[in-house]
DNA sequence: ATTATAGGTAAGTTATATTGACATATTATA
DNA sequence: TATAATATGTCAATATAACTTACCTATAAT
């Protein structure tokens, strides 16, 4: 049988500091426009997943970002007043809210994502296409665990 | 020019999210344990950097963590009173402090590493070499931005 | 002698999240 | 129709992890 290196435990331990160290930086990036409209890492994860999944109602947004009701709504609170998403009542079960940017939030995403998006680019753009596939591949394993 | 779909604005947010999600399930699995001792995701970073870099110096603890003194102070104050770290100065540059986990301490690790290890060993197992080191190629790229 | 480095600490604050309890409106089901 | 389930909202208290600002000691380097 074949020895396979990166199944060993100091591998392993590698992997996962690279997973936590490419998490932060993926997430740092963009602190600056964070900063500038009183935001923070929360709220940066709910306008992206906004951007990903327009009208996307609130129990599904709780389910994609596994927080409590209660968290979630502070950040809501906080994108309401700083108008940029609004609320639409289903029409045929009307229990159910979906949640959409507005113009402004999509511009203010969009700022966001400029910053946010270059260091996965760059490394992209860097990799040929197999490398790229076989990343998102283990990473889908990963999650899928 | 070939057209590369992965370099699209949708598929960077798809890839964004996936680091995301596989960033909290990674660091999510061994959180029976952390209770367990009634310790945190900053105590389970340190002990896995502790685990890795034995003997590893407060200021390179700190560049690794990307925290402040402060912050890495009281997880490092909640391990001692755990009795699972202890220091050594350096025999050359007395300022300098090298950190360490007893024995006590590597079996938390090792307690805590069991249930966290599985889901990337699991995806590792299921994947090919190849997918497996061009996986470690693009995380690589990705955090050194 | 002066400056830089390594590390520690105190006080106050902020961001994000939790638990538990309770409330309302709407829809589905026995 | 009565009851249960679902979707959402909210109050209060608490926890975790981080921050800023400021100041401190000890040691090493210039």
């Amino acid at each position: 049988m074949k020895e396979l290196l990166y199944l060993k435990d100091d591998q392993l331990k590698d992997l996962i500091e690279k997973i936590f160290v490419g998490y932060r930086e993926t997430f740092s990036d963009s602190k600056k426009i964070l900063d500038k409209y009183s935001i923070g890492l929360a709220h940066q994860k709910v306008i992206h997943l906004l951007s990903m999944y327009e009208g996307i109602s609130i129990s599904k947004l709780l389910a994609k970002l596994k927080v409590t009701k209660q968290s979630l709504n502070r950040v809501l609170k906080d994108l309401i007043k700083l108008e940029i998403i609004i609320f639409k009542k289903d029409e045929i079960d009307t229990r159910i809210k979906h949640v959409y940017l507005n113009e402004k939030g999509k511009k203010i995403f969009e700022e966001i994502f400029l910053l946010q998006k270059k260091r996965i680019y760059n490394a992209l753009l860097d990799s040929s296409s197999e490398e790229v596939i076989n990343f998102d591949k283990v990473l889908k394993k990963i999650i899928n665990g």
